[in-house]
DNA sequence: GTTCTATTTAAACGACCGGTCGGTATAATA
DNA sequence: TATTATACCGACCGGTCGTTTAAATAGAAC
């Protein structure tokens, strides 16, 4: 890799920071290419550069952090005995990230051309990533340590509710304050709000 | 009511409806002034003879959908014995409201000039509601249906939990299933997803 | 030192943005 | 019937949007 191409590489690394910053706190029509570009400190032809429209860096994005995501979730799922376990894991790495698309995602499915190549990409990111997380409370229904419930729904219920968490307590408290109500949601997740016991 | 003026409320009413339906699907940005003309079927003109500003017209819609929310509300509350079929009514509720301010919410807090009239009675708006909703949750630790947690975390978490049901299920089920699916989620809320009885 | 090519910039494009304004139609009033 | 207030229209404003372009820059290869 020479000294040239590494530049641009690391360009092309803040412009994907800052994007998931604005993307995150401004929404997708909300954050500007003009945005990201002066959060980035590069010009804007320099972004047209790198990705060739604002929809083809959104799934950029998307692609890059779900794929972290699963990356460092994996690992820490490979020191986990039980799916309960693995569900703290889920519910602390989701306090842990910072920046979510979560509200973004809604904007770009209902603006952005349905047809588009990118959006065919970005449906089959979001499916993959369902059926990962399905994956996994599956097993948890499997060996009688979730209720027997859809898979389907279950998984979806636990899915939005960690994305809501992560959502609302991203502006209201600071990470370590965050990371203390996911522990506790997750234990309420677990055992229900109810005092009595079933 | 003179006719002239029954017209002019009439319109307002168009107006708002759209902006309800353009807001909760585009985002705040996302939605223009002329898509939500073009949908109320109004000039811009009109628009500005109703609403001072978007912002304001943004406003003036949390205003409006938090009204008829606990208007409802309480009166589904009013015939509920215990707080946990309160808790019901609740997600039942949320699920039949089919268009939600919910993440352009968040773009407006971001997006908006935090000095602005605006965003100070939206702020208002948004406590307000919280507090309400906080109400009924100590109801039910006070009378021993809820577990003993910190009211406000309890409160956060509920709140997000049928948010995010409401924003996933949207677009992704018909108003019957989403019934359904909150119906379930409330269960599993109160008795958790954990297969052990404690 | 010259050439080549990947990276970057600044300027420009047309479309559209939120918002304004002069003007019009019509129901209510006197 | 003349006047007024309300409801509404659509052209237009300055500015910003996403995107394109031509030219500048600077490491790599010769």
């Amino acid at each position: 890799m020479s000294k040239r191409r590494f530049e641009g590489e690391q360009t092309k690394l803040l412009i994907t920071n800052s994007a998931m910053g604005l993307f995150s706190r401004k929404g997708y029509s909300g954050a500007s290419i003009q945005d990201i570009c002066s959060a980035a400190g590069c010009s804007k032809g320099n972004l047209y550069y790198h990705f060739k429209s604002k929809e083809d860096l959104f799934v950029y994005l998307e692609e890059q952090s779900y794929a972290e995501w699963w990356r460092e979730l994996d690992r820490l799922f490979s020191s986990c005995r039980t799916v309960t376990e693995k569900l703290y894991a889920y519910g602390q790495f989701s306090a842990s990230i910072e920046r979510s698309l979560y509200s973004a995602e809604r904007e770009f499915i209902n603006t952005v051309d349905a047809d588009s190549e990118a959006m065919q990409r970005f449906k089959e990111i979001v499916t993959k990533n369902f059926e990962k997380t399905q994956k996994f409370i599956c097993e948890g229904i499997a060996d009688g340590e979730f209720k027997n419930e859809d898979p389907s729904e279950l998984t979806f219920i636990i899915m939005s509710f960690f994305a809501a968490l992560n959502h609302y307590a991203l502006y209201l408290m600071d990470n370590e304050a965050g990371k203390d109500l996911f522990r506790k949601a997750t234990t309420l997740l677990l055992h229900g709000i109810s005092a009595g016991n079933e």
